[in-house]
DNA sequence: CGGGTGTTTGAATAATGTCAAACCGAGTGG
DNA sequence: CCACTCGGTTTGACATTATTCAAACACCCG
């Protein structure tokens, strides 16, 4: 990954609520996330608009199958985030080069497939309620995982519920509903843009959380 | 890709409803469809099964983020099937020796995200008689480019009602329901396994097919 | 002190799921 | 050739879940 640093463009910085590319744009880069949180998203005709993903620190943004086809996607900054950019054109060249990143490429590429796999398994498969806790446990078990097991159960939570909802599929107001419940069923608390787990086993079991694929 | 020809292992031949994989299971192989039509699917836990992918001839099965690793869908022949082998062991070094393979292996697996995305924002996103749509035409639509435009409106459908509603999110009941409302708006007849378009723009419309992602 | 964005709640409506039964055609064994 | 079963389809009545519309509320920011 060293040999990457070597052909970084430059760090960006940019503020929450910007856009770090948006569908239907050619771009020049493709870019690490440093830090802050990512929204993957498309927009329908209907006006309803799918989060795909919630990227967090560690993701590789902008790649297409043909590098210079328009982006088919948006990806908005939730929080403020920092970006290592590189330059898409030197990207055929140096994967030919060295041969082991285009490996590591592969492996994020076909990671970020189990990932997409496992967001579509929870949207068509789960009732409202599951799919919220599937959600929420997810990215609560992500960003654990990147801060390696601090055992603390409340953590810094940036999506509305709106976002909420166009993640998993259902209405704001219902998103609403459901987090009411959580909280009565007490498994998760989710106010003043922070979320609580109080019962992580009970959440894993409605939102039967098997796979350890969290990475 | 011709270099991958010296690799193969053998071809195979699987009959209808045979697996390919089940989740769960270490592969020794990789394998690429010649011809004939896989399903890849979870099951939950609920005992709900959610299609991931129907897979057409052309397509990558068997990949994932560690090789070594279990599976964690499984991979249905619905039709009789012939695969390619790939002995898994030798990919990292047939990588390492042919980058522009590596290259080819990453556009792959970047248009395998796309179709998810596409799939999943058909589920998140559109109302039932839209999701079952935008499903046929995409089967429509890819089985049509697989065989170079040949005007033909009307195909072999060998999905059942069941495995409909199992990818698009939907009871089978449901899906039932969906398709009578189809065939009278006059847009696409199912029946005796085979599909017939009758207005492709219409259906276009409903589904909203606005990506030529189809490939 | 507004004004805006996000949250919360209620009541009415629409979409989808559930259960149960009938039906239909293909294959099978008598 | 017939009865039979079996998987898949079709339909109806009803229950549940989710959406819509509308209003009130809370909070932050200028």
């Amino acid at each position: 990954m060293q040999i990457l640093q070597e052909f970084k463009t430059c760090d960006r910085i940019l503020p929450a609520h910007s856009h770090l590319y948006r569908a239907g744009e050619r771009l020049n880069d493709i870019y690490n996330l440093l830090s802050g949180w990512v929204a993957l998203y498309r927009i329908l005709e209907s006006g309803r608009r799918q989060i795909l993903q919630v990227e967090l620190s560690g993701a590789f943004l902008g790649y297409q199958p043909k590098l210079v086809d328009p982006m088919l996607h948006s990806a908005e900054c939730i929080t403020d985030v920092a970006v290592c950019v590189f330059p898409r054109k030197a990207f055929p060249d140096l994967l030919e080069r060295h041969p082991v990143l285009g490996l590591k490429m592969i492996g994020m590429m076909s990671q970020d497939v189990v990932r997409t796999h496992d967001h579509l398994t929870n949207v068509g498969g789960r009732s409202g309620m599951e799919r919220v806790a599937h959600f929420l446990l997810n990215i609560y078990l992500r960003l654990r995982h990147d801060q390696k097991a601090q055992g603390c159960d409340t953590l810094a939570m940036p999506l509305t519920q709106e976002m909420i909802g166009d993640a998993v599929g259902l209405t704001p107001v219902h998103i609403n509903r459901i987090l009411r419940q959580l909280r009565e069923r007490r498994l998760v608390i989710l106010q003043n843009r922070t979320l609580q787990i109080l019962d992580l086993e009970g959440l894993r079991r409605l939102a039967e959380i098997s796979q350890l694929y969290v990475a």
